[in-house]
DNA sequence: GTAACATACTAAAGGGTTTTAGTAAAGCAT
DNA sequence: ATGCTTTACTAAAACCCTTTAGTATGTTAC
């Protein structure tokens, strides 16, 4: 038994297709009696518009794209993503678009790209330059890049530096010299992309911290690890393990910041009396870990219903790139001694 | 300047249109050479097929629909979506696969089920019998059902009731005869549908908890709340606010239990010593909370795991209706004196 | 009585691909 | 030279809808 069309609908209510048509579409071009006809049979034949065929002919299939350069498995594990989604939602939801996670297949961005049915993108963690995503400008497919360099291309980004700038100048100026910094792995295959990544403004914001308060800056203290609580944990673990006793450590996501709490509770260190840790993202179970998190916070929600916001009007009408500076702020909770 | 084509490059590469889709979709079927000039062509104009006519054709977007009856906004604020968006990337990025979020348009889920480029849905909270997602069937549209009652569409569920018996039997041993129940309010337009939801599910477990302990039950120390973590907070606030004094709190969700902390913290209670707390999905959060929070753990990234796992399978052979159910277990951690 | 216009509807083109059925040429055995 | 199979490619139909341009009818205006 094949699909409901169309077709199906106009012979049983003695119309033409268009009029079926345009009974959904525009009925203000039809009389009441015929509408009311039209929507019975549709109704009695259990009849929707086929969504593949609308876009095709539209190019709208009322969908926005959200683009992680990592598996979907391994962004959600960093609660950043549940609050930008959150907040693309917002956006969604009042224009009455769909949301749809579109993730490398077969380790290709583009490939994925290609393969989606959204109208349009928002990237996460690459520049608009980036030639994973040079496809969608020649084919002028719409797109917002988060957190990642944008001219072109309407852009939504945190003042990371100004905010990791802050957080180890707090840390620096209460005497601690000796800092373990945890950065966050990129992707394998974007590890030596020569963009400027979050995690590399945030180190920048680090680094300058350190030149202001005079402390020698050396690479050898910054750690990268995958992105997850679980992440955090192992990898400072295994930095305590190794013999290293840093007395502070600065992570550039909440997520690596929850495992390192994890890990010095099972190493038995107190925080903030043994070691002091900060984070940066301020997700929302930063104010409820043990103990709470002290750490940069960005407007996460914000974040993302902006983006789901330009990205809309851009598909509307195509017009004004904007940029967004959100502001980052340190925020003291009780991982560090004040 | 029109999109690029299978025609364009046809042209381009002197070869008929039906070559060039060989080329891409079983390129066996032509010489080599062959291959090598379409595929020249394809790149210097950058052509990629179009995913609505494709999707058209063949009916597969790659698209895996999750079906939410609320607004994503509202649904991720609950973490156990995060998880569980977690546990459905799993199988999504093993078979090539994209995730889409559906939830209501202008009210209507129906609507947007029928607008949503989806090959199938994970239908979450709702009843296979239920209304709204009744044009499925009769389209036969491929779907599984998570956290609701199925019998002829392939269910998974989570071993409810058992998993809030121990909870509540273990707060009633302990001598607790003052409790409140905080269960998550159904979305407003499903408030009153006769299906048995996970809400009520839970409850019948409290309830049977009682019996065994011939403790008499009553509908008055269930009071529903939205399901997020500020939603728990208030409405906690507001009972304590009201005069009532429990020794203990059972939630039917983590978020709510999350809250209730808060809420306790603010209000000067100490957890456990004032107030006993236990939740209900053990959320990655609840081991990290403030204290770690008791509660009934179920797999909620193996959940979305197979139900996504479920899907994809029903999408290529839509055989077998499997039912699979998820054990429970009660965490002890310290919202509760052992 | 005819031109001008609005109303209610329809035929046909188009959107971009995949797939089926088929053609032409080449290869092989007899 | 004849028939049979294989190989490499193509024409045309199909997928299901929307939209443009147009027809037929009725209404109004002078």
């Amino acid at each position: 038994m094949p699909r409901v069309t169309i077709a199906d609908v106009a012979r049983k209510a003695g119309v033409s297709p268009t009029t079926v048509s345009f009974t959904f579409n525009r009925p203000t071009e039809l009389s009441p009696a015929t509408v009311r006809k039209v929507l019975k049979a549709a109704e009695e034949l259990g009849y929707v518009p086929n969504p593949h065929a609308r876009a095709l002919l539209s190019s709208r299939a009322g969908v926005l794209g959200l683009l992680v350069p990592e598996r979907i498995f391994d962004a959600f594990a960093n609660p950043f993503y549940a609050a930008f989604v959150q907040g693309m939602g917002l956006a969604c939801d009042q224009q009455n678009l769909s949301l749809m996670i579109v993730s490398p297949i077969e380790g290709s961005l583009e490939k994925a790209i290609s393969r989606a049915p959204a109208d349009g993108f928002v990237i996460l963690g690459l520049g608009e330059d980036h030639r994973d995503i040079s496809p969608l400008s020649r084919r002028k497919v719409p797109f917002v890049i988060v957190d990642g360099d944008a001219e072109l291309a309407p852009s939504v980004n945190s003042d990371d530096e100004t905010g990791a700038c802050q957080s180890a100048s707090f840390l620096l100026s209460h005497g601690h010299r000796d800092l373990v910094i945890l950065t966050f792995l990129k992707p394998r295959k974007y590890m030596h992309d020569p963009y400027h990544d979050v995690g590399e403004r945030r180190l920048r914001g680090y680094r300058r911290a350190y030149e202001e308060h005079d402390v020698i800056w050396s690479e050898d203290i910054v750690i990268p690890s995958p992105c997850s609580i679980e992440g955090g944990e192992q990898c400072f673990e295994e930095i305590w393990q190794s013999g290293q006793r840093p007395t502070a450590v600065l992570c550039t996501s909440d997520a690596l910041a929850l495992g390192v709490l994890r890990a010095a509770e099972r190493l038995g260190l107190r925080v903030p009396e043994d070691l002091e840790v900060v984070g940066f993202d301020d997700v929302p179970q930063a104010a409820l870990a043990r103990p709470s998190l002290t750490t940069v916070r960005q407007p996460i929600v914000e974040k993302g219903r902006s983006a789901a916001q330009l990205l809309a009007s851009a598909l509307d009408d195509n017009q004004l790139s904007r940029h967004i500076l959100l502001p980052t702020e340190l925020v003291v909770r009780r991982t560090t001694s004040c």
